[in-house]
DNA sequence: ATCCCGAGGG
DNA sequence: CCCTCTGGAT
């Protein structure tokens, strides 16, 4: 075990006592719903898609209802989140692949998920390793920033992040930990200002070590 | 001003 | 690699 794997070990135990719940913050109750969800959180946060969602998931109940709705009907429930245009459009064409080529069901798989409009591998992770339990690394924003400040990743491509924390990362552990790096993100390691002060990992950061604030 | 659990296109 | 899409929160 390099030096490296074994802090990786130790932030992870750390993170588990921190953050016992792993839980995503979205609303969800289906694969569907989550892979929405995901969608809809781009650049906005969870608490304002969980404002809409109720509103959209009982107008658009299953894949056959996002593929018969109207662009303006969906971009009008939609709005408050932001880059709603290219959303509603999303939406909808996943919608209708999902029932063209898929059955209507959401796939279990990353290279089935990727062919879906609007989804990249960030939602196709999420909805792996959160609805069908599969090993997945998501490595969004809070992830890349986290692991780049620990010193546990280099570089802000989430791709290449993503593969760095797979060599890094035991599989049952990776979804969970990266749960943990966007509450930790939320709560403490934000973006503008980093609370070193009262961080769980502090001593195991390559950032938290510098930084004498 | 700057950020929010991105994705697609150039 | 870069840019764009976009409203809301701080």
């Amino acid at each position: 075990m390099t030096p490296l794997q074994n802090r990786t070990l130790q932030i992870i135990e750390r993170f588990k006592q921190e953050y016992p719940d792993a839980v995503c913050s979205l609303d969800y109750v289906d694969a569907l719903q989550l892979l929405i969800s995901t969608r809809l959180a781009a650049q906005c946060t969870d608490a304002r898609v969980n404002l809409v969602t109720p509103t959209l998931f009982e107008k658009y109940p299953d894949a056959q209802a996002f593929a018969n709705a109207e662009v303006a009907d969906v971009e009008e429930i939609i709005k408050s989140c932001g880059l709603y245009k290219t959303k509603a459009r999303d939406l909808i064409a996943t919608g209708k692949m999902l029932v063209e080529d898929f059955g209507g069901v959401v796939p279990d798989n990353m290279e089935d998920l990727l062919k879906l409009p609007g989804i990249g591998r960030k939602t196709a992770n999420l909805v792996l390793g959160d609805v069908f339990g599969k090993p997945a690394v998501v490595c969004d924003t809070h992830c890349i920033r986290l692991t780049n400040l620990m010193g546990l990743t280099v570089g802000k491509d989430p791709y290449k992040c993503e593969m760095q924390l797979r060599e890094l990362l035991p599989p049952e552990e990776s979804n969970d930990f990266c749960h943990r790096t966007v509450l930790h993100g939320r709560a403490v390691c934000k973006a503008r200002n980093p609370q070193c002060k009262i961080c769980c990992v502090r001593d195991l950061c390559d950032y938290g070590c510098q930084n004498n604030a």
